[in-house]
DNA sequence: AATGTCTGCCCC
DNA sequence: ATTCTGC
DNA sequence: GCAGAATGGGCAGACATT
């Protein structure tokens, strides 16, 4: 399949934003795929193949400015120039390739398989050189196409199409496209348990529906997790949930699949990625604990001290996340257990379809507690009151809330499904009864994507009294509305200025420098330690600030109060030693 | 050998 | 992760 | 209410540069 029908298509594509147009233009698309509508699909996801393969390009927007440099003798900050302005790398591609003057002398014909071969190319290039390997790659793109076609390749590279196309949208389109749409909801089930459009694609393209339907969960495959919505109040969860539901400790560190078969173990993230080389400790345990045939366990893995047993918070677990090196080190000092909340497959049979409570009893009954693998705090309850204590107590555990789970008899396993099966509960989800910072502007970086033209974030600062300076805290990126949002750059354009202005303290460059004078309310969930941010640096940790996790825009802008006044660094350090109390005390 | 920069459908 | 918006 | 697309902090690994 030639790329110029792809790039046709994806032009008028993102000239919509219709939701069925878009799909009938998909479905047209995907029809005129030959065999090479699974290569076709990953590129549409952004991908080169399906997740639990971990292929990936290793070529970002940096990358792409270097080697358009290249390609072009712009220099590399000229180009970063134009990128800032245009908000999307492979528009300023198609700009650059407008006016090249070399080509290619033999024009490779750019199908769709040549672009998936090529982008196969730079993820399989790796050590000295790879960098200079993934230019080239490029380069050989940008040669062989169209400006156009560049520029929805360039997109691909960095996982930005932005056609407004996205799983849902491609599996809607190739039941549409290839199947019976009595089908969908058996096909999206399939989906969501073997994770794999192209695979998908080509089976039902085939006929092969049977092949589709009889997809469910099984070992050593892993599925996309069930996820939680979210409610501000236990009172509005329990309405939701018809009165009366199970509560779970809704724990602080990473979702973790364990799979079991035949004595053999292996771990997934939430993302599909195997993580079984990364926790061997807990891959030991699994087979000791479980005597089972096979099983689908799912669960929070969360790092503990090994002296008191407390838990640790999760900035803890990113020292496991990634590990290749020195892991029987750090599996003894970071231990971690795994708390499990579910079951979905056990010797052999799906428990996708039983409901949560008889999930729960069988999960139950296949163990026997250790520190490797426990069960995750839970509680069946309708009384507000008993809630609120069992949320508390979580917190106090150093958990993040709680989790909400439907008792009804439908209460499915919903895989990749964020439904009101689940709900989440946080402390910051209610900002009455958790404290909000009023922080100063110093700086923002200009948007990308749809927030081109405007600011994507801010910089943020607290007020050092001792030293009558601003001290960077955070970016913030969410919360604005689109009104807000596009007003930004006026609103700050008489508090621009050309250089740092002298009381701001800060290790980040942003885009365009304020001075300070705006003051704006912004809600996050925890103080954490920062090697970026100067607020209170050197305070807890040697080269290390404070920082905000999860933060985002309340929608009020202190208008009553100067700079000064803002939230001051001191009192951010006084809220993380005081978050850190609260976990240890409850403890002792 | 130490340091800096970039990347990740990363994890949250 | 959170948030906003078009459908 | 879903689906998509903006955006956050922070970690380890990998490579380039010094």
């Amino acid at each position: 399949m030639l790329f110029s029908v792809v790039a046709d298509a994806f032009e008028k594509m993102e000239s919509t934003t219709k939701r069925l147009e878009l799909t009938d233009l998909l479905v047209n698309l995907l029809k005129e795929a030959d065999d090479d509508l699974p290569l076709l699909i990953y590129l549409l996801e952004g991908k080169l193949g399906p997740d639990y393969l971990g292929i990936e390009t290793q070529m970002s927007d940096k990358l792409i400015i270097k080697a358009l440099s290249v390609a072009s003798n712009i220099s590399e900050d000229e180009i970063a120039k134009e990128y800032a302005k245009a908000g999307d790398i492979g528009t300023i591609a198609k700009e650059i390739a407008e006016k090249r003057s070399l080509r290619s002398l033999v024009q490779e014909e750019m199908t769709v398989k040549y672009i998936h071969d090529t982008l196969m190319k730079m993820a399989r290039t790796t050590g000295s050189g790879s960098t200079k390997a993934r230019v080239d790659a490029y380069m050989d793109l940008f040669l062989n196409s169209t400006p156009k076609e560049i520029m929805y390749i360039t997109r691909i590279i960095t996982g930005k199409l932005r056609i407004g196309i996205s799983d849902a949208t491609i599996l809607d389109a190739i039941v549409k496209a290839f199947a019976d749409e009595k089908y969908s909801e058996d096909i999206e089930n399939a989906f969501n348990f073997h994770p794999d459009l192209g695979y998908i694609a080509s089976e039902l393209r085939k006929g092969n529906i049977d092949a589709i339907l009889k997809l469910g969960p099984t070992p050593m495959i892993p599925f996309k997790v069930m996820l939680a919505e979210r409610l501000r109040s236990v009172e509005e969860i329990l309405e939701k949930m018809g009165g009366r539901c199970a509560f779970e400790y809704k724990y602080d560190g990473m979702r973790t699949e364990t799979h079991i078969e035949r004595g053999k173990v292996r771990l997934f993230s939430r993302g599909n990625e195997e993580t079984t080389n990364q926790f061997p400790d807990i891959t030991k345990a699994a087979s000791e604990t479980f005597k089972v045939d096979s099983a689908i366990l799912d669960g929070e893995a969360v790092p503990y001290d090994p002296d008191t047993g407390e838990l640790y918070p999760f900035q803890v677990i990113s020292h496991r996340r990634g590990r290749k090196y020195d892991l029987d080190k750090v599996s003894s000092e970071i231990p971690i257990t795994v708390f499990l909340f579910d079951i979905v497959y056990l010797n052999g049979r799906d428990l996708s379809k039983t409901p949560y409570t008889e999930r729960r009893k069988i999960l139950e009954s296949i163990f026997t507690e250790s520190d490797s693998f426990r069960l995750a705090k839970r509680i069946e309850s309708g009384d507000p009151a008993e809630v609120h204590r069992f949320f508390n107590s979580a917190i106090e555990d150093g958990c993040e809330g709680l989790v909400a789970k439907s008792t009804s008899p439908d209460s499915f396993y919903k895989a990749g499904a964020r439904g009101w099966l689940w709900i989440k509960l946080k402390r910051d989800y209610q900002a009455q009864l958790w404290d909000t910072l009023d922080l100063t502007v110093v700086g923002a970086f200009y948007g990308h994507g749809r927030r081109k033209g405007t600011y994507g974030a801010l910089l943020l600062a607290t007020y050092n009294d001792k030293n009558d300076t601003f001290e960077t805290v955070c970016k913030l990126g969410s919360g604005f509305s689109d009104d807000v949002l596009f007003s930004l750059p006026k609103k700050f354009e008489q508090y621009v200025s050309k250089e740092k202005p002298a009381r701001v303290i800060s290790n980040l460059e942003p885009d365009v420098w304020f001075y300070p004078a705006v003051v704006m309310e912004v809600i996050g969930a925890e103080i954490t330690v920062s090697p970026i941010h100067t607020c209170a640096y050197g305070e807890i940790e040697k080269d290390s600030g404070l920082s905000v996790r999860f933060p985002r825009f309340t929608g009020k802008w202190r208008e009553d109060k100067k700079p000064e006044d803002s939230t001051t660094s001191r009192e951010i350090l006084e809220m993380y030693k005081e978050q850190k109390k609260t976990i240890t005390e409850e403890k002792s």
